[in-house]
RNA sequence: GGCGGCAUGGCCAAGUGGCUAAGGCAACGGAUUGCAAAUCCGUCAUCCCCGGUUCGAGUCCGGGUGCCGCCUCCA
């Protein structure tokens, strides 16, 4: 069975069957680092992430670039206001370039520390301006954009195919839209490719002048060839880059190579607080240090932004957090439990294997989940299902270490399962003996005593029949 | 004004016209346990409303209602 996307630009799902047969080529609408990512952005990039890891358990190689927006993206209007960094930097009392290195360096480590999969390359659009010169030239030369006082704009005139991944029309852009109509623009609709401002702190000289920054736009454009080619297999976003980066982005790539730039278009829903949007003045505006704080391991974050498919919005509340992190353990009990019974095959060649049928049938049902579109319910409902089983001891010897291996495979994908408990400080472990010791005097108060001591310190201890399992809370 | 999405148990969430509507969380009853924890057994929905198509609809069509998003910076 093939694995099956839904593209934005097709408005169905489709078949995904890289141009290069074994690789696939996918860019990845990364952050503008003028802040900590907060759980919304995270969403967008985890299912990235994700997706890469889904392609990659298929047996594929991802060629994966996430770009990284460090000049160029205004507050305003596509064309007007202040840039991004530019703003944030004044309020930080730093030159843009400082405000750039710190949340590069946050947003970094916040992906490692959510266990994101490293993509092949991070580019940052400063590092690129050559690459945006040299497109916006030959957009000049070929008739699609135009310059006016050091600004370059893209005429929307002149590539019909302008508004087809969105659904917009011109016509309705412009009539329905709060657009300031600038003179300079032929089109009210056009957008910007290069801008000229004396007074922008991050700015280049080339030939439309000496103070000159990129559109937004263009990074993408530009970074996308220079790291994976005119073709991408894939280009992901949040649902908000549909219109107008990734509109614009088609503009712009298509004009400059006669190509097509992306077979697949792939956007992630938005994330909700609490059933409504999130926003600074309502205070719902959360970052992986907010989840951290409230006592919350990253891996609880990155499950509950992905336990659902990543096309439905999803709504985050703490209840959910909290939901998630009781999922969590009970996935790392499985996996400790069937551990455990694949230990016990090793020192028993006796015990009949059982349940390698529920096995086979629950990896095919993930399988299929996540080729329909990484249908992440419905695949973990499957999990869900086998992990049932395993509890009815339905699920033993050599079908227990297929279970095993299964759940590690399907762990490739989710990224947030403890296979192993860790090692024990020999400390803590002596407590539990003396606990064992106490028990087995009937001492039951010391008992229960060094038992609360050791919950209380995060160490959960279960008396299982065949002896004391712990595991950390 | 233009475009789009969603509405399933207390909460989250699958369900791609037809066996008893997945799975998770929570709750309750029971087994087990020195007590717990974990585990097991059991209980817990006819799918927003109205109309239609069909032998048969949560699933298709029409009309409502409600919520959300994009069109303007946002992942």
């Amino acid at each position: 069975m093939t694995f099956r996307l839904y593209n934005t630009f097709t408005n169905q799902k489709e078949d995904v069957r890289p141009m290069t047969p074994g690789i696939v080529r996918m860019y990845n609408c990364g952050p503008t680092v003028y802040g900590r990512p907060h759980i919304g952005n995270l969403r967008s990039f985890l299912f990235a992430d994700v997706l890469r890891r889904w392609l990659e358990y298929t047996g594929l190689e991802v060629q994966q670039v996430m770009n990284i927006t460090d000049v160029g993206h205004l507050v305003d209007d596509a064309d007007e206001g202040e840039d991004k960094l530019q703003a944030q930097a004044a309020k930080e009392q730093l030159d843009p370039w400082a405000i750039a290195a710190k949340h590069t360096k946050q947003f970094l480590e916040d992906l490692d520390a959510l266990n994101f999969r490293p993509a092949m390359n991070y580019p940052r659009a400063t590092d690129h301006i050559p690459e945006m010169l040299e497109m916006i030239e030959v957009l000049v030369e070929k008739g699609y954009a135009y310059q006016v006082n050091g600004d370059v704009y893209f005429d929307v005139t002149k590539f019909p195919a302008y508004g087809q991944l969105s659904g917009n029309r011109v016509e309705d852009l412009v009539a329905g839209s709060r657009i300031e109509v600038r003179d300079e623009k032929r089109n009210p609709a056009d957008f910007a490719l290069w801008k000229s401002d004396e007074k922008h702190l991050m700015k280049w000289d080339s030939s439309y002048g000496p103070h000159g920054f990129p559109g937004w736009h263009i990074e993408c454009s530009a970074m996308a060839r220079k790291h994976l080619g005119d073709q991408l297999d894939i280009h992901t976003g949040g649902e908000d880059n549909v219109f107008p980066h990734h509109e614009c982005e088609i503009a712009q790539s298509e004009a400059f190579s006669g190509k097509r730039f992306a077979n697949i278009w792939a956007h992630a829903k938005f994330l909700q607080i609490d059933g409504g949007k999130m926003s600074k003045s309502l205070g719902n505006v959360y970052d992986l240090g907010d989840i951290q704080e409230r006592g919350y391991e990253a891996r609880i974050l990155r499950y509950t932004l992905l336990r659902g498919q990543y096309r439905q919005p999803l709504n985050f509340t703490w209840d959910i957090l909290e939901e998630s992190k009781a999922a969590v353990e009970n996935y790392d009990r499985l996996a400790q439990d069937l551990g455990r019974l694949v230990k016990a095959v090793e020192s028993d060649t006796t015990i009949k294997s059982r349940g390698s049928d529920l096995v086979a049938t629950a990896k095919a049902d993930f399988e299929s989940a996540m080729n329909d579109d990484l249908n992440m319910a419905r695949a973990l409902g499957a999990l869900g299902t086998l992990r049932n089983e395993v509890g009815r001891g339905e699920v033993t010897g050599e079908a227990a270490a297929e279970a095993l291996g299964l759940l590690r495979g399907i762990d490739s994908v989710l990224g947030v399962i403890h296979f192993e408990s860790g090692d024990l400080e020999s400390t803590i472990q002596s407590r539990i003996d003396a606990r064992t010791e106490a028990r087995a005097n009937k001492d039951w108060a010391e008992g229960d005593r060094i038992r609360d001591e050791l919950l209380a310190e995060g160490i959960a201890l279960e008396d299982s029949p065949d002896g004391v399992i712990w595991r950390r809370v």
